[in-house]
DNA sequence: CTAGGGTTAG
């Protein structure tokens, strides 16, 4: 076998057999030491995730170019071996090499991925030194790095400098990273703007999941409707699982359990994500007798749970008052799956337990744990079941040690307070207020506000000062003696342009 | 050899 044909081989080699038999007929044939054979087995090991099998050759390499260090840093970051990733980088440093532009997109990876900031500014700074600011992967994965480190601001500002050299995967940054920054009118606005920029060319179905959440966090289901018809308008294929996955969850979110189902149910292909899904939106419509039965449906189907599914489910007994089942499930959990709960998992519980008034038996269970490993939101769940119930014994404890973990945190002072008000306890009562100024505390009033003809109107609890205040609260009072259908609400075209 | 989509929680 020749070199060439070993390499031909090699390139598309998808099996660890195929690669290891190339492997020994270059050693065979002596065909070693030589750099292109040397980076195409490095590649074919990579792509198996055989990174130990790279590494090895890659160490004994006489001779390397910048594909071979590029494979070793862009595989090792693609493994999560963020750490490994980094000393062939710096290993690459010194040999005085500069970074080019298949060498950048994985250090921003890297800089995530090991929670260091710093590094990624550091390319940023090498991506405009070395000019590859007009490279569009390169830019995209500038982009990307300040969405993960959730500063909006600064991706704007890279989105803004690049002015017309976008594409589909830089718009689907943006709208996607204004989602998950929660700023979800800001998502639909980048959204609208994308349509504008490329109207006549085919929209990319990448984006559809990311636009569908920000309408749905928004609680816009007119909007949700509106896409959901583009979907079925354009989409040959149906709906693909990530796609029918967030269908399901803004149809829930935007309280239209019917519709999530109706998604679900014609599915062809569904995936461990959308079981959760749906068990949530079930939890989220006081359903949880149908989120046990389709919990139970999925493992009886051979699906393995992970830990979002179980808390989930979790929520979803705990809204529902099914005690005994959700104790049964976190046990069978532990037992059964090795599962090893984290923090909100007992959280979880206690809320479990809490809600339907089983305060002693939450309390014990955090009693019994380590107290270093028992956290806020523990003793939260506990404290805002201790204030539906009234208890004051307990929600003094809970308050207690909520006042250590975080004493900075206004509503805890404000639950305690509450339990007292309702039990008529004055003296407790002005005690804690008393506490909360001493502190500096003050308690930010609830706030709603509506946005009409551009203008922001803002309303807080109980707050009368608003011009049209009497009529606001005359026709509030007939809205809610009325019945409305969510069809009934003001119309809004997301994709009119289209 | 480089970039993008979906799930929990109060």
């Amino acid at each position: 076998m020749s070199r060439k044909f070993l390499s031909s081989l090699l390139r598309t080699s998808t099996t660890h057999s195929t690669t290891s038999q190339c492997h020994a007929q270059t050693i065979l044939q002596s065909l070693l030491p030589n750099v292109i054979l040397e980076t195409d087995l490095l590649l074919a090991y990579s792509k198996l995730g055989l990174m130990g099998h790279a590494r090895k050759l890659f160490d004994k390499m006489s001779q390397r170019n910048m594909h071979s260090w590029n494979i070793m840093i862009a595989s090792y970051a693609h493994n999560s071996m963020f750490f490994d990733a980094l000393t062939v980088f710096q290993g690459f440093k010194r040999c005085g090499s500069l970074p080019d532009r298949y060498t950048l997109p994985p250090l921003f990876k890297i800089s995530v991925g090991i929670g260091e900031p710093y590094f990624g500014w550091m390319c940023h700074g090498l991506v405009i030194k070395l000019g590859y600011v007009e490279i569009v992967v390169v830019t995209n994965s500038v982009l990307e790095f300040y969405v993960k480190c959730g500063t909006m601001s600064q991706a704007l500002s890279v989105f803004s400098h690049h002015n017309g050299s976008w594409d589909s995967v830089t718009w689907n940054l943006m709208i996607s990273g204004f989602g998950k920054a929660g700023l979800y009118s800001d998502a639909i606005r980048c959204f609208r703007e994308m349509l504008k920029h490329q109207s006549g060319t085919e929209l990319d179905y990448m984006i559809l999941p990311s636009i569908l959440s920000a309408c749905g966090k928004e609680g816009d289901l007119l909007k949700v409707k509106e896409v959901h018809g583009f979907i079925v308008r354009n989409f040959s294929f149906g709906v693909d699982v990530p796609i029918g996955n967030a269908l399901i969850d803004n149809y829930g979110k935007c309280g239209c359990l019917k519709d999530s189902e109706n998604v679900f149910k014609t599915m062809s292909c569904v995936n461990l994500v959308t079981l959760t899904t749906m068990i949530s939106c079930f939890g989220m419509h006081g359903k949880g007798e149908e989120s046990v039965f389709l919990f139970e449906k999925m493992i009886h189907e051979g699906f393995k749970p992970n830990a979002v599914t179980l808390t989930a489910i979790l929520a979803s007994c705990s809204h529902s008052g099914l005690v005994d089942q959700g104790k049964k499930i976190f046990n069978s959990m532990i037992s059964d799956y090795g599962f090893e709960p984290t923090a909100e998992h007992y959280a979880c519980m206690v809320d479990l337990f809490g809600r339907c008034g089983c305060l002693e038996e939450a309390l014990q269970l955090l009693k019994r744990m380590k107290s270093s490993s028992v956290t806020g939101s523990m003793w939260g769940a506990l404290l805002a079941s201790c204030v539906m119930h009234k208890n004051v014994e307990i929600g003094e404890v809970a308050a207690y040690h909520l006042f250590q973990l975080e004493p900075n945190n206004t509503s805890n002072y404000v639950a305690l307070c509450g339990i007292y008000q309702s039990r008529g306890m004055a003296h407790g009562f002005s005690t804690v207020r008393a506490k909360m100024r001493d502190l500096g505390l003050i308690k930010t009033p609830g706030c709603s506000w509506i946005n009409t003809a551009g203008r922001a109107h803002k309303f807080y609890q109980g707050d009368l000062s608003h011009p049209l205040s009497d009529m606001i609260c005359k026709i509030l009072y007939e809205i809610s003696n009325t019945q409305i259908s969510t069809d009934d609400l003001g119309v809004g075209y997301l994709l009119h342009d289209l």
